[in-house]
RNA sequence: GGGCGGUUAGCUCAGUUGGCCAGAGCGCGUGCCUUACACGCACGAUGUCACAGGUUCAAGUCCUGUACCGCCCACCA
């Protein structure tokens, strides 16, 4: 004999128990399989190995989980990719804020190998924590394929790519204006930056022309620029104007010169510049003089403008903020006075000051107005920007690639300056192909404007954890610096070779002096030696973190080698993350699935919404809002929290959870939401129907079953299923989630738990009855389990396992029969029944449970308990009539009835009360509270007339007659007709309480 | 500045292509330890669908505008 299920559901013992089961039968390991079944491939967006997991990820990977478990069930060779991101910057953050709070010590007081090895611990510490996370939530990852970004694999992935690319002179190096963060002395990327709003000024300076002109007979002897910055003023070397500014004319070919430097700079034309227009709604043309300063080396637009008029850059900051002469401060021999002199060594800040007030002083400030503007911040130590130039590897990603027009054409995208074959390409054309599709499709436009948009990626990063960049430089000798310089940017290029390996290189030049960067290709340490031996250095940056990411769908899978997982599992399925990423990393993935390995990484790609908190603020540490997910796990289990979240997965941006302290079993006090009660008393009603069903199992015989004689009840809960699992598979495909995980709640509760369970319990002690209704019982139960299982693996398992025990052959004899298996993880999904749905049972149920419930309500409105017997008659048409008589046993046990009879000629006995539903008139005897049953039925009679005036407007509107659907015409003037029935009994059954 | 989303019951949210008297869970009220479940059962109450216009026989749903909340993107004149 089985043994009973636990009487009370315990989470954790489940939990502990699938897990077993299903470690033992590895069945979350993918191979490519002889049985050539169709892969499914999913790769996990590799969590950053900064912190634990919280409920985002709760929610990313349990959507991911759902998806991996419902096709496995569909027979797919599925697999899900598990690992995590080194991420670069952020690791290396909290690493150093950890050592700094701790120790005192900063990263440059250690050695680069001994930093990057307390990183390196630090990422085992997190990378075992998340790995333990992601399998307390019952994620079914292919766990001995788990990967690293910084691992051997992956490594080897990183490298292949960037030769690839080198080789290809899709990467470069070039001198731009990065984000600098002047506290901590790195550059930033875009994303790394935050904008915020700064109350800041305008200052209105003046520049002395060096000989006055006239323009509209006055004599003008200076020009006025507009600045929020009057600090870079030191390294301005021009002044631009719009081409179409009636002044330019004159104006342009002058000069000014510069006041503290003294420099002299030209006054050049270019249609950057907005024309000034004090009523414009634009705020640069209200705030504009029609003169723009131009600081090349500390502004991006004027780096543009001095690209375009081959401008002097001149640098005037330290790395660390300060006005220095020290860096590339190119006239500063000619050009150094006191008054310049004077502000070295001050930081930008100070500067600023001292300079507004040396112009005030000198009555070349003309005006200073107030302006706020969006200032980009480090995220790290939350500074303002620097934009600072500095010497950077890219990735050309409009650069058309030749050798690969075959494949991918030639040309541009419609509309874009986008080349069909280059990296941004490559992402774009696959989307507009129809190829790639987003889900909710709104977020497709993200990833299109900013493909568009691209500008070249700054793949570079000054910091010490990550992937080395895989170039040596060295100095070139003085034959071979005989060329010309041209740019500070690459010049020429070519491959030598070294041991038999093709090195290919670039030049460049930097502080005048030429150097060779040459990458060698991977897997040859040999060169790398060779190289240095030569003079050559490694560079000592790093690779920027998304580079690794871009590359997770197959690097992971073992690329460049041609293995075999790699053929079978890539290109993938779907992608599941959050929109912040869309474009920093969705987008790469798909440029380098395609350049790489010839074909788009996944076709989907889900967004889901964001977590927050019950006041719509993103979950942080800082606000000490967040919830952990083994709290989560630890107060409502896990399945309960894969429940809620599913439960709330909607196509909205957005979702909230109210955050609540809640005194752990532990004693901890810690986070945790109200929320997660929704998916612990479903999992609780789960346990106990199911342990009540499997009292009533024991002994279930499939061959006893017999189809003929299925009761009523037995027909609308297998074609109550039947719909379910419709709705429940169409709902998977489309990536909805809540949806179908009501139509399970909806079935399992509000269906089988309240109305079959209690039909069939006296059926258990009818020798007849019984093998019919353990049967269905059974199938029912089992299908329910399967149904489940993506969304509450643990709970779904475990009692799968006890049923599988228990009655090991499941089935409807010549209707649905199953196979056994071992393991719900592995069962089929449930396959299509529509053959039993039965739209008539469905409705001589609904009229059943409509006479239950209203005697129900009588029954508490007139207070007669719930334990005496009642006698009910009911007025009805014939046919309702004679349902309602033949399942007159139903009726009597749910709504407690010692009598019921039902006819269409029954009247209202003295003393009933009386309601009215549909056709039927339902007649509670002996129910005598007068005073009750008059407010009632008053009540009733008033929502009537309502709706009824309602009807009653629509038919004695023409064009509603005339114009609207006839259907809906003919459904209007039946419920007319049932209105004016039902008023009429009603104030029949009124006038009697009267009399 | 550009783009996107949200605003429906006290709270958190559903509401497919416009069509019965707008739904669920929680909470609330009343009554129940009915031999699976009090993390439960039964019954009930609760809405100017943000606001203003428009289209339509018919609008929570479509269009225009406004307000508020939030997110993403953007080179600080």
């Amino acid at each position: 004999m089985a043994e009973e299920l636990s009487k009370v559901y315990e989470p954790k013992n489940i939990e502990q128990q699938a897990d077993k089961i299903w470690a033992a039968g590895n069945y979350f390991h993918a191979e490519p399989d002889s049985a050539k079944r169709k892969p499914y491939t999913i790769a996990i967006p590799p969590p950053n190995v900064t912190a634990p997991l919280h409920l985002g990820h709760a929610l990313n990977n349990t959507i991911q989980d759902i998806l991996i478990r419902y096709h496995r069930m569909l027979g797919l060779n599925t697999l899900w990719m598990p690992g995590t991101d080194h991420a670069g910057i952020a690791t290396q953050t909290v690493v150093e804020k950890r050592i700094l709070a701790e120790e005192g010590k900063k990263r440059t007081d250690f050695k680069r190998d001994e930093f990057v090895a307390r990183v390196q611990a630090w990422k085992d510490e997190y990378e075992a924590r998340i790995l333990e996370q992601l399998k307390a939530m019952g994620c079914s990852c292919d766990w001995q394929r788990t990967r690293f970004t910084m691992d051997e694999i992956c490594a080897k992935a990183v490298r292949a790519t960037f030769f690839k690319l080198f080789k290809d002179g899709l990467i470069y190096r070039g001198k731009r204006l990065v984000n600098w963060d002047p506290a901590t002395q790195t550059v930033l990327a875009d994303d790394e930056v935050e904008h915020e709003t700064i109350q800041g000024n305008f200052w209105y300076l003046r520049y002395p022309l060096t000989e006055p002109v006239i323009i509209e007979g006055k004599r003008v002897e200076y020009v006025t620029v507009a600045t929020t910055r009057p600090e870079t003023m030191l390294g301005d070397t021009a002044v631009a104007m719009n081409p179409n500014d009636p002044r330019a004319k004159i104006l342009v070919g002058k000069s000014v010169r510069l006041p503290i430097v003294g420099r002299i700079i030209p006054i050049i034309a270019d249609e950057h510049v907005v024309l000034p227009n004090p009523n414009s709604e634009d705020e640069k043309a209200k705030f504009s003089t029609g003169f723009l300063k131009v600081t090349p080396a500390h502004d991006p637009d004027d780096w543009a403008i001095g690209q375009r008029h081959k401008l002097e850059v001149i640098n005037v900051m330290a790395p660390d903020g300060s006005i220095s002469d020290k860096y590339d401060w190119k006239d500063w021999e000619q050009i150094k006075n006191p008054d310049v002199e004077n502000l070295i060594g001050m930081d930008r800040f100070e500067a600023r000051e001292a300079i507004v007030e040396w112009f005030r002083v000198e009555g070349l400030l003309e005006e200073v107005r107030p302006y706020a503007h969006e200032v980009g911040h480090s995220y790290r130590s939350h500074v303002p920007i620097e934009p600072y130039l500095s010497d950077q590897w890219y990735v050309a990603v409009k650069k058309p690639i030749d050798h690969l027009e075959a494949k991918f054409g030639k040309g541009m995208i419609d509309g874009t300056d986008v080349p069909v074959n280059s990296l941004a390409g490559f992402a774009l054309k696959p989307l507009l192909d129809g190829r790639l599709k987003f889900n909710p499709e709104r977020y497709a436009k993200t990833y299109q404007s900013w493909l568009e948009n691209l500008r070249d990626w700054p793949i570079s990063r000054q910091l010490w954890w990550g992937h080395q960049i895989p170039v040596w430089k060295r100095e070139a000798t003085e034959r071979e610096t005989s060329g010309t310089l041209i740019q500070d940017t690459a010049l020429d290029g070519g491959i030598l070779t070294m041991n038999n390996v093709e090195v290919f290189s670039q030049t460049g030049w930097e502080k005048g002096q030429k150097y060779w960067f040459e990458c060698p290709p991977p897997g040859h340490p040999e060169v790398e030696r060779e190289l240095e031996y030569l003079g050559g250095e490694q560079d000592p940056d790093v690779l920027d973190t998304w580079f690794s990411s871009a590359l997770w769908p197959f690097s992971t899978l073992g690329w460049p080698d041609e293995s075999p997982a790699l053929k079978t599992f890539y290109p993938g399925d779907v992608l599941c993350t959050a929109r912040e990423i869309i474009t920093l990393w969705v987008s790469r993935m798909v440029m380098m699935g395609q350049y790489c390995c010839g074909d788009i990484p996944f076709k989907d790609v889900y967004i889901h919404a964001m977590i927050q908190d019950g006041e719509g603020r993103k979950m942080s540490k800082s606000l000490g809002n967040g919830i952990d997910p083994l709290v989560a796990i630890n107060s409502h289990g896990a399945d309960a929290m894969r429940f809620t979240l599913a439960s709330m997965t909607t196509d909205t941006q957005d979702i909230r959870m109210p955050v609540a302290q809640m005194t752990l079993p532990d004693g901890r006090v810690e986070n945790t939401s109200p929320k997660l009660d929704v998916g612990r008393n479903f999992c609780n009603k789960l346990w106990n129907a199911s342990r009540f069903a499997m009292m009533n199992l024991e002994g279930t015989n499939p061959a006893s079953f017999d189809k003929n004689k299925l009761a009523i009840t037995d027909k609308w809960i297998l074609s109550r299923l039947a719909r379910t699992i419709d709705e429940v598979t169409a709902g998977l495909d489309a990536f909805k989630y809540n949806e179908p995980l009501n139509a399970i709640y909806k079935f399992f509760w509000n269906d089988f738990c309240d109305w079959y369970l209690e039909w069939a319990k006296p059926r258990m002690a009818d020798s007849a009855q019984k093998p019919i209704a353990q049967n269905v019982l059974a199938f029912v139960l089992d299908q329910t389990l399967r149904l489940l299982h993506p969304f509450v693996p643990f709970i779904t398992e475990g009692i799968f396992q006890k049923l599988n025990e228990l009655v090991p052959t499941r089935g409807l004899k010549a209707i649905a029969e199953l196979n056994s298996v071992k393991a719900l993880v592995i069962a089929d999904w449930p396959r299509q029944i529509d053959a039993l749905i039965n739209e008539q049972i469905e409705g001589q149920i609904d009229n059943i449970q409509t006479v239950v419930r209203c005697v129900r309500d009588i029954r508490s409105r007139c207070n007669i308990p719930p334990s005496s017997k009642l006698v009910v008659s009911v007025n009805a048409p014939q046919d309702i009539s004679g349902i309602l008589n033949a399942d007159a046993g139903l009726l009597c046990q749910l709504a407690n009835l010692k009598e019921f009879s039902a006819s269409d000629s029954a009247g209202k006995p003295k003393n009933a009360a009386a309601a009215i539903a549909g056709s039927m008139q339902i007649y509670v005897h002996d129910a005598i509270d007068v005073e009750a049953e008059r407010k009632r039925l008053t009540k009733q009679k008033e929502q009537i007339e309502g709706a009824k005036k309602g009807v009653e407007a629509k038919l004695f509107n023409e064009n509603f007659i005339s114009r609207a659907k006839p259907e809906v015409v003919a459904q209007t003037k039946e419920k007319l007709a049932e209105y004016t029935e039902q008023l009429n009994a009603i104030e029949k059954h009124l006038a009697e309480l009267d009399g």
